[in-house]
Order: structure tokens, then C-alpha cells, then sequence
DNA sequence: TAATCGTGGAG
DNA sequence: TCTCCAAGATT
């Protein structure tokens, strides 16, 4: 016989209920254990969502720093609008996908001007700020305005999933749609921004991806994970990640003025609009002479180069395996108007702009920041 | 829709 | 050392 897709038969069995079980139980839980995390001490939306850009799949203890560091930078969102692009890289430096960065100036330039420096306040009003998707406009919405959306995150998930017990992927996204109905639903039952934080506390604290804290849960009696032992193989993944290699070979060139020759990355791809030496990259390994011969051509060098890394620095990515090599035009001057492509920095100069954290670490141990 | 976009910490 | 993946969004 037919039978619903759980999340479906669960939000019609819910639906009957007057209180979700998990509202009554999750809610003492996390008003009793709660970190104590600065965003969650203000209504501020600017703050709110501020917090909520850097957090994009990032760890609390990582963009802690971040956080304060941009709101003491960027007082207002007029402050935040108005900023040139290289100083707001420069704060956001190190934290990884600097699209977010581009998308949140990009959002405070709307707000600024179409909202007159008021915020939106509906789930839909935030869906149209660049880089705000379903998750953060929920977020959002519900902790500056108590707007009843559920915020679904990967904490959420994990948790709803395994509550469940149910194996559908949760990337998914019809998985992610069945829960964010079933959620929208249970939310009502609720103070929406304490329903969301406590909804996604309790994933991070107690359901965790490994060795969750099933023996002290207070949903372990009702958990169909727990009660069928499947804690281990819920939530369930479709796409593997795959890692590749990349090797990427650079170019640490200077001048007799003590200037280094840097490039703007594009605004499309990887690091962009960041500030980089100039590199060739390779999807497979080249001999070393391929590599310095595609330089030459670039830069109109006597074949004198210096290998700055006898062994290559890994920099690892989500997908790739990053192999870096760095060379210096060790005896070579190079004329002031050698280069198109890039410009001539100063120390001082570069010091004020964003670079990608495999070449900040570099220039900073070789003294050219 | 599937691929892409970083970095660092946990296990 | 290696895999996983974190308060996802965009194209």
C-alpha cells in the first residue's frame, strides 16, 4: 500500500497536535544551556544580520573575531555602504568565501538607499538582500522581528532528520522543503526567535554530526534514530565529496623601490576582487621548466627565477587540493611599465588590502607585509 | 541543477 | 595524515 513520504505523514499527524513535543522540551532545554553568544544579546538587525553573514558555514569560535572586528570597522550600515571594497577585505581577510563580503556591501548599498537606512523586517523583504537566502532571511526576520519562519541549517537538518528517522538525503531539496514546511508549522507554537535558536542550538550542542549526546537528550525517548539505532547513519548524504589536485605556480616579483607587483583577482571565481601574486594555475602537475616558461612569458624576465618553496605549500580547499609553488625574480630588475596585468604595491600600500590566507601567511614570513 | 566558493577545527 | 564539514548562497 502507499505509504507518505514521512515528513509529509508528520505534518499531518503534527498538524492535530496543539504543542509539537519538540517545543515543549527543546525550548527549557536551551533557555537552561545556552551559550552566551553576543548576537543573541540585541535586537539590532544590522548586528543580527552582520552575524549572520559571517556564520554561513562557519563555526562560531571562527568568525567571533570577525564579528566585532566589522561592527567596530563598520559602526552603521551607512558606514558599511560607503566603505571602498579593498578596506572591507581587509577586515574580512582569512574568513573564506569573499563573495559574501561583495553580497553583504552589495546589501548594505540597498538598504542605505532604497530602505533609507531602515532594515526589512518580513522573510521575503530580506530574500531580496544579496546574499541572503531562505535560511538567513528566516534567521533574520525571526531574531530582529520575531518574523515566524523556521530557519533551516544544517544543524536543523541533521536534528529533524534523525528525529524522524528518515533517510531521505538531506541535500536534497525536496528533503529541505518537507522540513521547512513541517517547521513553519511547529514555529507557530512558539516565540519564533527563540524557536529558531533553540532549534539550531540543540544541533550544534547536543545532536551533533559525530557521537551526539543521545544519553542526555530530552527528545531521546521519542527520537526514531535513537530508539532504532540509527544515530550513526542519519542524516544521509546523496553527493560524496571528491577532492582533486590544483597547482598553482606564482610569482613574487619586485622592483628597486621595494614594491611588489600584485594582482586584482577578478570579481568572478575564486578569491575575487582579493589581492594575489600573479599565478598560473594547472588542473595536473607540469615539469618545473613548463611552469617557469609559461612565467616568462608573462613577464619579460631573463630566465632567472628563485623557487621560494622547495616544497610545495598545501592549501587545501573544499574540492581541491591546492599544491603552491612561489618563485622570486631573485637578481632580475624589472622595468617599472614591465606588466600590464598587475600593479606595483608598496609595503604600506598592501598592508590596507585583502589577500587570500595562503598569500598573506607567505608575504607576511618573507617581510613584504 | 550541479558546481563553485575558503578556511580551520574536530575526530 | 585524512576526511568531514560548519548558523549557505549564487549561477
Amino acid at each position: 500500500m502507499y505509504s507518505l513520504p514521512i515528513f509529509v505523514s508528520t505534518f499531518v499527524k503534527m498538524k492535530k497536535t496543539v504543542i509539537p513535543s519538540f517545543v515543549q522540551h527543546i525550548i527549557p532545554w536551551y533557555l537552561e544551556n545556552k551559550r552566551d553568544l553576543p548576537w543573541r544579546n540585541t535586537q539590532d538587525p544590522y548586528s543580527i544580520w552582520i552575524s549572520e553573514i559571517i556564520l554561513q558555514q562557519t563555526r562560531v569560535q571562527q568568525g567571533m573575531s570577525y564579528y566585532h572586528a566589522l561592527l567596530h570597522q563598520f559602526p552603521t550600515v551607512q558606514d558599511l555602504a560607503n566603505a571602498p571594497q579593498d578596506q572591507l577585505f581587509r577586515v574580512w581577510q582569512g574568513l573564506g568565501y569573499y563573495s559574501r563580503a561583495r553580497n553583504l556591501q552589495l546589501g548594505a548599498q540597498l538598504i542605505a538607499s532604497e530602505y533609507q537606512g531602515n532594515f526589512p523586517k518580513s522573510y521575503d523583504e530580506w530574500l531580496q538582500v544579496p546574499g541572503v537566502g531562505p535560511y538567513t532571511a528566516a534567521a533574520v526576520s525571526s531574531f530582529a522581528y520575531d518574523f515566524p519562519k523556521a530557519a533551516v541549517d544544517g544543524n536543523v537538518l541533521r536534528w529533524v532528520s534523525r528525529y524522524l528517522g528518515s533517510k531521505d538525503p538531506i541535500d536534497l531539496p525536496g528533503t529541505k522543503k518537507n522540513i521547512q514546511l513541517l517547521l513553519d508549522d511547529w514555529i507557530q507554537h512558539a516565540s519564533p526567535h527563540v524557536f529558531n535558536q533553540a532549534s539550531m542550538e540543540f544541533g550544534a550542542i547536543l545532536c551533533t554530526p559525530k557521537n551526539p549526546h543521545c544519553a542526555v537528550c530530552p527528545l531521546n525517548e521519542e527520537c526514531q534514530s535513537f530508539k532504532n539505532d540509527w544515530v550513526d547513519a542519519i542524516p544521509v548524504k546523496e553527493k560524496k565529496i571528491k577532492t582533486s589536485n590544483l597547482y598553482l605556480y606564482a610569482a613574487l616579483v619586485t622592483n628597486q623601490q621595494e614594491q611588489m607587483m600584485l594582482e586584482k583577482r577578478p570579481p568572478q571565481g575564486i578569491w575575487g576582487n582579493l589581492y594575489t601574486l600573479p599565478f598560473l594555475t594547472f588542473d595536473t602537475e607540469v615539469p618545473m621548466e613548463e611552469a617557469l616558461a609559461q612565467l616568462n612569458e608573462r613577464f619579460p624576465n631573463p630566465n632567472n627565477w628563485k623557487l621560494e618553496t622547495p616544497e610545495p605549500i598545501i592549501h587545501l580547499l573544499t574540492h581541491r587540493r591546492m599544491h603552491v609553488y612561489i618563485f622570486s625574480n631573485l637578481l632580475d630588475v624589472m622595468p617599472k611599465n614591465a606588466y600590464k596585468f598587475g600593479s606595483w604595491i608598496s609595503k604600506d600600500e598592501a598592508k590596507g588590502l585583502g589577500f587570500p590566507r595562503v598569500f598573506e601567511k607567505f608575504l607576511t614570513h618573507k617581510g613584504h607585509l
